[in-house]
DNA sequence: CGCTGTTTCGATAACCTATAGAAAGTCTTG
DNA sequence: CAAGACTTTCTATAGGTTATCGAAACAGCG
């Protein structure tokens, strides 16, 4: 037992429906990341999945044992924000350009994103043990942009906040737009990821400079940190098991 | 057929368990919503509302035919910030004031509320023709808060920015930190209803003043508002059929 | 050619929502 | 006060879901 399961698709029995194109576990993440854009993680089954892979709904517990599995797989190939927070907490600068770019960048990870935070959040609450992952990146980003926020503080750019409160509310709002974004509501306005990208850094740091008339100052210096050292994205191939 | 079902418990034929204390209706939303506070929607099953009323899991389709008409039976109960919305908007004095009042009311009862709003909007998204007023009340509160934006930024008090971006991102800002205040997540502070609540209005004010200075001015003004001209609630009581 | 390991399949258990129709009372009415 | 109508609950079951189990079908190797 616990052997190989490697992205190998000659071996084992062969399937009804033609063979394999490339790595099973990887065909099954992206036709299941399809679905659950479309129709959301609940609203799709194990059988819709297999038949959109190209097997039988068993046979997709072969390669995740439960569904979970599969979304846990499909957030770990999605990470990028917490890259940003990492790389600009201890940038030099002005800590308010700072914050404005790692909020940007969140929410719009946030947008782009396969799936709805929440449902993330929902799925990960009903699996701890499998999900630690993403508990300790979003502590670690709201540990980031609190720092930030105290740096801003600290050079007297920003208001006098609680910084753990402010970052709080910084993410809550990132994640109250974001919904927005996907899953415009009948009657509202709808807007595109950058739309609330922006409306939530400018409101949150409208929010926290002395001053809103800083505003404007900010977004370009934000802007030219977003665009400078951002790194690559690390990825993640291998099977899982149990 | 088409009868009156009304809240007797005299008629029919009688329980395995003993017979009802009150009507049988509203007995399964009280049960319902025990069991949705303390699991949530979709983690509780017909037949534990069932067992809780004191019926059999079929019985309980006698009620409502659907699970999600428990739920949509809870939210008519469950709606007072409108109400203040609608009492504040055409309001004089100071449109800052009122708004920071609506918002707090509103962030209040999103705490309070016995299910968390975005189980809500996700179960108003699956059943739309069921879920109207939930849609209707949303976009009510919306256009209200937007116009409050407006009275503010036509009186000098608010800095220019689009109304309708900024209601937008003010009730995103509540909806999001909902969700922290009622399941924390780990690692982070907890947070109080009114913590939540204060933190909200809070950053959407210091965002929209001309200068946040304004802000602790603003606090005694909308603590004024909110415990005078209050209305009470209307309550519905009536057996849901089809 | 038989053995081992890999991958898929079919069957099935356990659980869920929802429906259908019988059953067990009360209520009304002649 | 008996017969039927009405109300409410029950049992039984259909059909869909996640997940498990063991057999089946292939490749590669001695």
């Amino acid at each position: 037992m616990e052997s190989a399961k490697t992205a190998g698709a000659t071996a084992g029995r062969p399937r009804l429906s033609g063979s394999a194109d490339g790595s099973p576990r990887q065909e099954i993440i992206r036709e299941a990341t399809a679905l659950f854009v479309a129709k959301g993680y609940a609203e799709t089954t194990m059988s819709e999945i297999a038949r959109s892979a190209g097997l039988r709904q068993s046979s997709v517990y072969y390669w995740f044992a439960r569904k979970e599995h599969i979304l846990q797989a499909l957030l770990e190939e999605n990470r990028t924000s917490l890259q940003v927070a990492q790389t600009l907490e201890p940038a030099p600068g002005p800590a308010s350009a700072r914050l404005y770019a790692v909020l940007h960048a969140d929410a719009v990870q946030l947008c782009a994103s396969p799936l709805d935070f929440y449902e993330f959040e929902r799925v990960a609450r009903s699996q701890p043990q499998n999900f630690g992952p993403f508990f300790e990146d979003y502590g670690e980003l709201h540990r980031l942009v609190t720092s930030i926020i105290r740096q801003g503080l600290d050079s007297g750019e920003l208001r006098d906040v609680d910084p753990e409160a402010a970052a709080t509310a910084a993410l809550s709002l990132n994640e109250g737009l974001q919904r927005h974004y996907r899953q415009p509501l009948p009657g509202l306005r709808t807007y595109t990821a950058d739309d609330v990208s922006t409306l939530s850094a400018d409101t949150t740091l409208a929010s926290l400079l002395l001053t809103p008339d800083g505003l404007p100052g900010v977004r370009p210096e934000a802007a030219a940190l977003a665009t400078g050292p951002t790194g690559g994205l690390a990825r993640v191939n291998s099977p899982a098991e149990s």
